[in-house]
DNA sequence: GTTAAAATGGACTATACGGTCTAGTCTAGA
DNA sequence: TCTAGACTAGACCGTATAGTCCATTTTAAC
């Protein structure tokens, strides 16, 4: 452990943890080198010594977001209606996804995808995919119990994520000035569980 | 009319042309006026006397492109069935929302969002939103046919819209290398059309 | 305390960009 | 043919950036 000198650490991480916070909030471009020297309170030699270039930075920075963005662990017990978890997992995911972290990392992926494709296909590993997945074994588990009847639970999976986003997402993606109210965002969100329920719901 | 001096209509023409590509091509900051005067066979001087300034070029620019952005016009005679209608509708839109010049327009709106917002909101006034609502006035045809049992049409276009975009528009999005194939998303679109129909099918 | 790595800070290079300016050419209309 | 406006080519300015260099200071281990 111990490496002769250690007070390394503590500087690669507030260099990180400034980086994190100004490229995800601004982009890669906006954001300079000196910017983030300054915000961590470091000489920009040192950021160089840690990092060694601009995109080395920031590919570790996102990467850095990315372990932060969870879909908060969904347990559910034994003898629990179908209605129940997909309710569960709407909120969860409409939170999140509308969460002011998910749309910086989303921004910042889109925006870098073409001259910087790591930092995006990384997110999208790590986030989507994962969510994704998540919630297809749940639902392969939902139809398993008969308590929904789904052929492809991926499909299902994908299906159900993308209705939940809605307009809500659209707006906050184009930086819209009027913005959906939570009310709406509610009643949007339970339009799409009775909307998923009903065509996945198992036959008689 | 002819302006005492009127070449200028061609030039102007060759400048938003050229800026017109390169802008969605490569979204605003990547791209130097330099370039797009070269781009445009002209002086770097007649751009800025055409348009005062790059964001006011890099504006009319995307204006420019989203007119080009139309969902192809659906026309559907009396006696069809709720699936011809729906199907009709997914595959033009799931054509249109993958070609490359929506993702461009949509990319660029979105790397952009912040620093100039004008951009986004335009393309958001002028695409998705005439699209949902098209799409909406549509389905309350069918629902007041009795061939469709909708309540808020405009939910409901929003949903299937949402549902067609799946995971090939997030490949695109997010630049990953492996795509789906063709067979996939066509797969896909027929399982949304089916879960679609499902939800929203007239009570026996 | 000595030592060597780690960090500082600021000067420096090279490059790029938005935008202006200038000197001169081209072209249409009077 | 004359003239005014359109256009060109390129120099130019100010600013900003990524990245390097280096002399100096701080810090942790021995």
């Amino acid at each position: 452990m111990s490496k002769t000198r250690s007070k390394s650490e503590e500087k690669r991480l507030q260099i990180l943890s400034s980086a994190k916070d100004l490229f995800s909030a601004q982009g890669f471009t906006a954001v300079s080198m000196d910017q983030i020297a300054k915000a961590a309170g470091v000489s920009k030699q040192t950021v160089y010594s840690h990092f060694g270039n601009k995109d080395d930075l920031f590919a570790a920075a996102i990467e850095q977001k990315c372990i932060g963005l969870k879909l908060s662990e969904i347990q559910l017990p034994e003898d629990v209606s179908a209605r129940e978890v997909i309710t569960k997992i709407s909120h969860s995911f409409s939170q999140m996804i509308l969460s002011e972290d998910a749309m910086q990392v989303h921004r910042t992926s889109v925006s870098e995808a073409h001259t910087n494709p790591t930092v995006a296909r990384l997110f999208y590993a790590t986030g989507p995919l994962q969510v994704i997945s998540q919630v297809a074994r749940i639902l392969q588990q939902l139809d398993e119990n008969g308590k929904l009847q789904i052929e492809d639970p991926r499909m299902a999976a994908v299906q159900l994520l993308k209705i939940l986003q809605g307009e809500a997402r659209m707006e906050a993606e184009y930086n819209i000035e009027s913005r959906q109210s939570e009310a709406e965002i509610a009643a949007y969100t339970q339009s799409c569980i009775d909307m998923f329920l009903r065509a996945y719901a198992p036959a008689p």
